[in-house]
RNA sequence: CGAGGUGUAGCGCAGUUGGUAGCGCACGUGAUUUGGGAUCAUGGGGCCGGGGGUUCGAGUCCCUUCACCUCGACCA
């Protein structure tokens, strides 16, 4: 009794302080340990299964455009690195690196893989010959390890998930096309799966991936009003090609370099349904996402006939692949009540003597806290009813938070304001590096997305034509 | 790398002028319980971050070292 309320105070209190609040509320929900060696984490089976329902999205997506799995080598010779000049300058700071194996100190020392452009363009290079071996598109599932200062689960950690997919096209317009394809994909599953809306757009110069042409990037605001970069695509034209000789002779019969792409996506997206969804009771899971959709908590367990009815309702969900849970433990039920709230399933039955009397089970809403009774005879539909209200429900509250958070200004000064109280703007821009580094400087932005091109106006900084249409925010 | 802080049970912490190592939660066992984090009984668990010094005696005082945290900086 006191003891709730202590808790949720804690928790309130903690949102205060969001990032710590975040750290708090997944330990607890029993997502993620820290791993021994510093800035790393074990997902434990409770966050990996959001992962599972994660990748099995992406999976049946990147089938649908022709991209297939596959699988490369963690380590990579340091001579790789270096062949793309900008992309060894913007890794080598955060590279972890073997030079001592089998006993004796390596020849050639060897990287591992902050990213796999390098060995998947090698391997490339061997497999592409005409025309007719392209597109080549495949995704590999994996980890990657970038050696990071500081860290947060599932936001920043030296060794993370992610799935990289790399595509080489026979023309630059193909390459570009599959540039936003997957950057669309990525955002639909973010809206569809996780109810998280995005901005999406070409990144600034400044903020381009390490050897692209250009970088597309998908943006989540989080509660307190930061933004994640939540996933990225980049165009990466022929740089890669011509580094690592991927040739192919086009249909007049003359050699060619290829156009390639590559996109990712990570745990971090984990951690950016935590933050835009989580409330001070905890983790709020979308139903599409939530590795338990429907936990059934029976009331008086040892009471005649309350076991029985709880598992006749759990087999008939299961039969409708709804994942769901039967929570008989010896705990009681206020703590079980509390237990699954903070872990966010989405949808609650309780079922005692007395529903079983009505012919109800008593369902409980995680978005809304709404009680409703559903009939025993009707559960599945009822259920199913639910979960999708409860799906819908969310991605409008996250869109209604994301339109709040967004602020249109072309005053500088407001601009400065807004960002500082933790907006994102949406502003005219040059376009100029120099441009952007002093805005930069004088607010502590981080996200800069294009939202669209626009020549008939003037930058909110240097006042000279702009080009775009960019957003401006602080970022995780 | 700069500034500040913390190291005592699995977690969170207390420990007064230096004098037997403590509390809450968690965990084990037994019983009674079950509609919002149950109650009683009982039990296990410690290199007080490491090293050195002062002292009859150090969790406590001094020196040194290591680790971690927060805020900066850095983070395509």
């Amino acid at each position: 009794m006191d003891k709730e309320k202590q808790f949720v105070t804690e928790l309130a209190d903690m949102q205060t302080e969001f990032a710590q609040w975040y750290t708090d509320v997944i330990l607890k929900t029993d997502m993620v340990d820290y791993g021994p060696v510093k800035g790393t984490m074990v997902i434990k089976p409770y966050g990996y299964a959001v992962w599972e329902n994660i990748q099995k999205y992406l999976d049946k997506e990147f089938k649908k455009q022709g991209v297939q799995n596959a699988y490369f080598p963690m380590l990579i010779p340091e001579s790789f690195l270096k062949k793309e000049a900008e992309h060894v300058e913007g890794f080598a700071p955060e590279v972890a690196v073997v030079t001592y194996a089998g006993g004796e100190e390596l020849n050639e020392k060897l990287i591992v893989r902050p990213t796999s452009e390098t060995i998947i363009c090698d391997m490339y290079s061997k497999w592409i010959k005409s025309y007719r071996d392209l597109p080549m598109a495949m995704n590999q599932w994996c980890n990657v390890v970038r050696w990071e200062k500081t860290t947060r689960p599932f936001l920043r950690t030296s060794e993370f998930l992610w799935q990289e997919g790399h595509t080489v096209q026979a023309t630059p317009e193909d390459a570009e096309r599959d540039t936003q394809v997957m950057l669309k994909v990525y955002s639909d599953c973010l809206r569809n799966l996780l109810a998280i809306p995005t901005l999406t757009g070409r990144k600034t110069e400044r903020e381009k991936f390490a050897g692209a042409l250009a970088t597309y990037g998908m943006e989540a605001i989080m509660k307190d009003g930061k933004c994640l970069q939540a996933g990225t695509t980049h165009n990466l034209g022929q740089n890669f090609a011509k580094a690592s000789n991927i040739k192919f002779l086009n249909k007049e019969g003359v050699l060619e370099y290829g156009y390639s792409t590559s996109w990712g996506v990570s745990t971090r997206l984990i951690g950016a349904l935590v933050m835009v969804h989580g409330d001070e009771r905890g983790l709020r899971m979308p139903p599409n996402v939530a590795p338990i959709q429907t936990v059934i908590i029976p009331i008086a367990s040892k009471k005649e006939g309350v076991i029985e009815k709880c598992e006749e309702v759990k087999s008939l969900l299961e039969n409708q692949d709804i994942r769901v849970k039967l929570d008989n433990s010896n705990n009681t039920p206020g703590w079980k009540f509390n237990e699954y709230e903070m872990k966010g399933v989405p949808l609650r039955l309780e079922i005692g003597p007395r529903d079983i009397e009505n012919g109800v089970a008593t369902a409980v809403r995680r978005d809304t806290h709404e009680k409703v009774q559903l009939s025993l005879s009707n559960i599945v539909e009822e259920v199913q009813n639910l979960l999708n209200e409860i799906q819908a429900n969310m991605l409008k509250q996250a869109e209604e938070n994301f339109n709040a958070a967004i602020v249109k200004t072309d005053d500088y000064n407001k601009m400065v304001n807004a960002i500082n109280d933790k907006k994102v703007t949406l502003s005219y821009h040059c376009g100029e590096m120099d441009c952007e580094d002093e805005i930069k400087q004088n607010t502590t932005i981080k996200t800069r997305v294009i939202h669209s091109y626009d020549d008939t106006h003037k930058c909110i900084y240097c006042g000279k034509p702009s080009r775009y249409r960019v957003y401006f925010g602080k970022q995780y």
